[in-house]
DNA sequence: CAACAATGGTGTCAACGTCAACTTCGGCCG
DNA sequence: CGGCCGAAGTTGACGTTGACACCATTGTTG
């Protein structure tokens, strides 16, 4: 009469369940609706199990936010293009449009993925940002190798190029504006980005 | 025997006190960190008494962020130079960097702002944040009326500066890069973003 | 002057994060 | 093979919070 799914003691693979079910309810609703206890209940554990893997809240957000950027830098990497096909432009505005795609899809997230990032100058969420954009400047350093774009002082152009990726991001995470696609925006923006970049 | 400051049952102007305490506590622990019986103990009444003037938290918080937005769209007014003096580049300069030290000094409040203005897209906070912008918009506008900007489809290039801007304020939020200073990094952004801008 | 709407106070509740103490499990070492 | 021990999960408690219902105090107005 023991049901066949009876449940033991340990669950086996807390952790990932929990970073898991954390990510999707950030997703939808938002860090500040995180709980951990909401979280221990829908795990089938009790509510202070969590904390055998997370010190705090803000570590398990902490995570949460360091497989944000993993998944993000994927995507990046993807839209890169691993065999470097397509000519420079078409590579740039892919990874463009996955980072914009990426940051309207997963509006919550991203916020998370910043906030996590400025508490901490240093730490693992620090490191995981880094890595998740080192593709991208390897891009613009391929660029300005092609002399595609200007080169000279290295950043500049680098430091423009993710503000205007970042804050088309922002803009779009609230509502892509007029009836237009995220697509046609991300083409037009960095047409116009680049037009500015590349020597004359 | 009784003191000489008496607090008298009616605080008179709670709901004044109450937001700027909370502007305050915002700017330097974060919006996470506010808490309503705090903020009414700090100002001397009951932990319900907030309640009279704000339905819940998250009301606080929109009006937190109404008065950020005020106070930003005044700065920037302000850099935009209310005679329209200097060059439309040195104005355009000027506004930016006004925006990007505001992003600054007030990470925090930023962020709450962006965050209450996402959440709703219609309401009061988002007739704030259009109402701040509107300034940048005109001056866009007026480049463009100038030749000074690429005409055409207006909303291009005003999307690409404002993402830019955005993003630059959300990026040096987190700390400046390198070593170089506020000012420098803005103007170079802006010279890079105009010579793309600029009709050829 | 009496009624009334604002404004503030008190008491209560469920939920939360965190901690300490206890229990169960599985692997490892003597 | 058996005992031990650390990892993982449980239970109970504490203090804090946001929200709600109900009561008290104002001062304004008819």
């Amino acid at each position: 009469m023991p049901q066949a799914v009876q449940r033991r003691y340990h669950h086996g693979n807390l952790r990932e369940e929990l970073l898991q079910r954390a990510e999707d309810l950030v997703r939808d609703r938002g860090a500040h609706a995180l709980s951990l206890r909401e979280l221990a209940r829908e795990a089938g554990v009790s509510h202070a199990a969590p904390s055998r893997h997370f010190a705090d809240r803000q570590a398990l957000l902490d995570a949460v936010a360091v497989r944000g950027f993993e998944r993000l830098g994927a995507e990046l990497e993807a839209a890169a293009g691993p065999e470097a096909d397509g000519s420079f432009d078409a590579r740039l505005v892919r990874v463009a449009t996955a980072y914009v795609r990426f940051a309207v899809e997963q509006a919550a997230l991203l916020d998370l993925m910043f906030a996590a990032k400025h508490r901490a100058p240093d730490g693992p969420v620090r490191t995981a940002s880094d890595r998740t954009f080192a593709g991208v400047l390897a891009l613009i350093a391929e660029g300005q190798a092609r002399g595609t774009i200007a080169p000279g002082d290295a950043a500049a152009p680098g430091l423009v190029l993710f503000a205007a990726l970042q804050g088309l991001a922002s803009i779009c995470s609230g509502g892509v504006p007029d009836g237009r696609d995220i697509d046609t925006v991300v083409r037009d923006a960095v047409a116009l980005l680049l037009t500015g970049l590349r020597p004359r």
